[in-house]
RNA sequence: GCGCUCGUAGCUCAGUUGGAUAGAGCGUUAGCCUCCGAAGCUAAAGGCCACAGGUUCAAGUCCUGUCGGGCGCACCA
């Protein structure tokens, strides 16, 4: 069914038909002060080519528009053409439907995380992961089916130097400290050597090695330890990729030969590039001083962006071949697939055939991730060069210090969710204390923590534009109260609060008399019904934030009312106190809200506690 | 130098496809629990939307330039 907002918009400019012009509309709600509750400034747009005065436009357009169900009247108020909403249905409707997308026929690959796997990932990390999951989240909530891949790059020099530092130095794991951070240690020290550079033969012996994949057990047990910290976010996956086996499939050298064909790429006999296989990406890349770039090396090896090229090829089902099985199983249940060797051919086409790809990753690569879209223009994918997105966000400091893995600069990802929910644990205690509410349960208390601190740390990363450097403080990150998810969260808990209470008493939302509402409940149902345009917004942009600032809105919208008070300074929207019809009809627009902070908390990962 | 990106209140940020009087949070100040939970609410103070031009009936939003911050410009990943 079409939104009220779609049903002006048609009606406008059905009117605007009538006048002798055809437009296209836009509805807007009215700001704050002005009469009505929705408006258009279409008489802008008909004045030149009717040559009337935007006012005297208007006024015809008010009298001649067929006004929707639920719209009492239609009134210009100079050049803007208002519209006036019966409250009574306005928020019938809202409380009655819940907005849902059809089903899109693209696939959309979203590929987040992607951490070299030779340490534990720090906060720059849980930004990434953060996007990447919510971005996942509200793809599949706008109808979209979603696949989310996490690469692993198994066969770097960080690999190499973590296992490396493993052996060198003697280390052995004592089987209880995490893996990732065992080894994490191991590759700072190794860093801090003033030996290292005796090492380089070491390392590239290692690295060897995990080309012909024997050391894969070892990689396998740090993306485990990888994966531990995504799902305590609360990240999920369907697919790891390796880059072994992305090169192993043959999806290198399937892409080089494709490439070659291109009048864009040459093998230059002499100068700087004499006997690597470059391409010219001015092109794509406009401004660039050396217009080529270096795709395989003089002595056959491949650069990273060459590798990535052929695994974004597969990701659009241009390759096949891969092998695989499944890696383990999240915390709800759901198998996790990764590629490999020994794995089974994808007889079903279950992974990979996306129409669109979307990958997370820092804006410091945006030249390779641009090189890598441009080669699918080369090779005469165009609609697949405009579909490789690349949701680049801004690096994260940490206390205003650039964070090094290299150096040990900045806080593990392990360590400020765990502070995080000790900071929520202290606070929920406290007031549990001070409070005459029911003493919950320490496992009932740890669940609640959990989703609070959690919470706030996805809410902080997401709540501001990926564009936007991030400095990571403390106080900033994990506070608990303003702009945050605890805000939201307390929010949708009164709610259930109320919902309970009225359920305890025999109260429920059947029996609602429409008529009694008032312009308070109007404005609540308002923003409620602004979710569908939110979500296709955000999908527009390829950002969450959208969604946080509208989480926002709605909790604010519900604090204000249900603090409410009138003339008399008496609390004027109480639902237990109010009269027989109004009380439903407030009942049921109080569970609607309910729904819409879980629904929208849910798009950004967060969930709701049961008491704070 | 070139490319990308950001510049909005003391600080951190929203601001939809250009539309009516630019909004939050933190901090500051003053209030609100004898009616569903104060992680909340109400109010005050705080703005040359970096600057200068331009397009438009209309610019925080689009274009050009300038200034300032960040990032990138490897036969690294």
């Amino acid at each position: 069914m079409a939104t009220l907002k779609t049903q002006l918009k048609q009606a406008v400019e059905a009117a605007a038909q009538q006048l002798g012009a055809s437009i296209e509309a836009v509805i807007q709600e009215t700001p704050a002060g002005k009469s009505g509750d929705y408006g258009t400034p279409a008489a802008f747009l008909l004045a030149k080519t009717l040559r009337q005065n935007p006012a005297a436009i208007a006024a015809q357009l008010a009298e001649r528009v067929a006004l929707p169900e639920g719209i009492a009247r239609a009134e210009a108020a100079g050049p803007y053409l208002n519209f006036f909403v019966d409250a009574g249905t306005f928020v019938r409707n809202v409380v009655q439907t819940r907005p849902g997308f059809p089903h899109q026929p693209d696939k959309v690959i979203i590929e987040h995380t992607s951490v070299n796997p030779n340490k534990e990932l720090h906060v720059g990390h849980v930004r990434n992961v953060t996007l990447g999951d919510s971005m996942a989240r509200i793809f599949r909530a706008a109808g979209y089916s979603v696949e989310v891949q996490n690469y692993i790059d198994d066969t770097g020099r960080q690999a190499a130097e973590s296992l490396f530092a493993v052996r060198h130095y003697g280390r052995v794991w004592d089987g209880v400290q995490k893996y990732d951070h065992f080894m994490g240690e191991g590759y700072v020290a190794l860093n801090a050597d003033p030996e290292k550079p005796s090492f380089q033969e070491g390392i590239s012996a290692m690295l060897h090695r995990l080309e012909t994949g024997e050391l894969r057990g070892e990689i396998e047990a740090i993306v485990h330890a990888h994966l531990d910290t995504c799902f305590r976010l609360g990240a999920r996956y369907d697919l790891l990729n390796w880059e072994s086996d992305v090169v192993g499939s043959g999806f290198l050298s399937q892409a080089m030969n494709i490439l070659e064909a291109s009048p864009s790429t040459s093998h230059p006999a002499q100068g700087k590039f004499a006997g690597a296989f470059v391409m010219d990406v001015s092109a794509f890349m406009p401004g660039l001083e050396e217009p080529n770039v270096v795709l395989m090396r003089s002595d056959g090896t491949a650069m990273y962006a060459a590798k990535d090229i052929g695994y974004q090829f597969w990701k659009f089902g241009l390759f096949e071949g891969m092998k695989f099985r499944v890696f383990s199983t999240d915390p709800d249940g759901h198998e996790i697939w990764t590629s490999h060797p020994q794995g089974e051919p994808d007889t079903q086409r279950r992974f990979g055939h996306a129409a669109e790809v979307i990958n997370v990753i820092d804006t410091r690569q945006e030249h390779p991730q641009k090189v890598v879209a441009a080669s699918l223009g080369v090779a005469g994918h165009p609609e697949q060069e405009r579909r490789s997105i690349h949701l680049n966000y801004a690096f994260v400091t940490f206390e205003g210090q650039t964070i090094s893995g290299r150096k040990g600069v900045g806080a593990k990802a392990d360590d400020v969710i765990d502070d995080a929910i000790e900071r929520a644990a202290v606070l929920f205690i406290l007031k549990e204390a001070a409070s005459e509410r029911d003493i919950l349960s320490a496992d009932e208390t740890n669940e609640a923590a959990r989703r609070i601190g959690v919470g706030a740390l996805r809410f902080a990363m997401l709540k501001s534009e990926p564009t936007r450097t991030l400095d990571f403080r403390w106080e900033q990150v994990l506070a608990l109260n303003g702009d945050t998810a605890p805000y939201v969260q307390y929010a949708a808990v009164r709610a259930a609060n109320i919902l309970k209470k009225a359920a305890a008493e025999g109260f429920s939302p059947d029996g609602a008399d429409w008529s009694q509402i008032t312009e308070l409940e109007l404005e609540l149902a308002k923003v409620v019904s602004r979710f569908p345009d939110v979500v296709t917004t955000s999908v527009r942009v390829h950002s969450p934030h959208v969604v946080a600032q509208y989480a926002l809105d709605l909790a604010t919208a519900f604090n204000g009312w249900y603090n409410a008070r009138g003339d008399d300074g008496k609390p004027a929207t109480n639902v237990l106190q109010s009269p027989a019809g109004l009380r439903e009809a407030r009942l049921a627009l109080v569970e609607r809200l309910r729904a819409a902070m879980e629904e929208t908390l849910g798009l950004l990962g967060i969930e709701i506690p049961s008491a704070m």
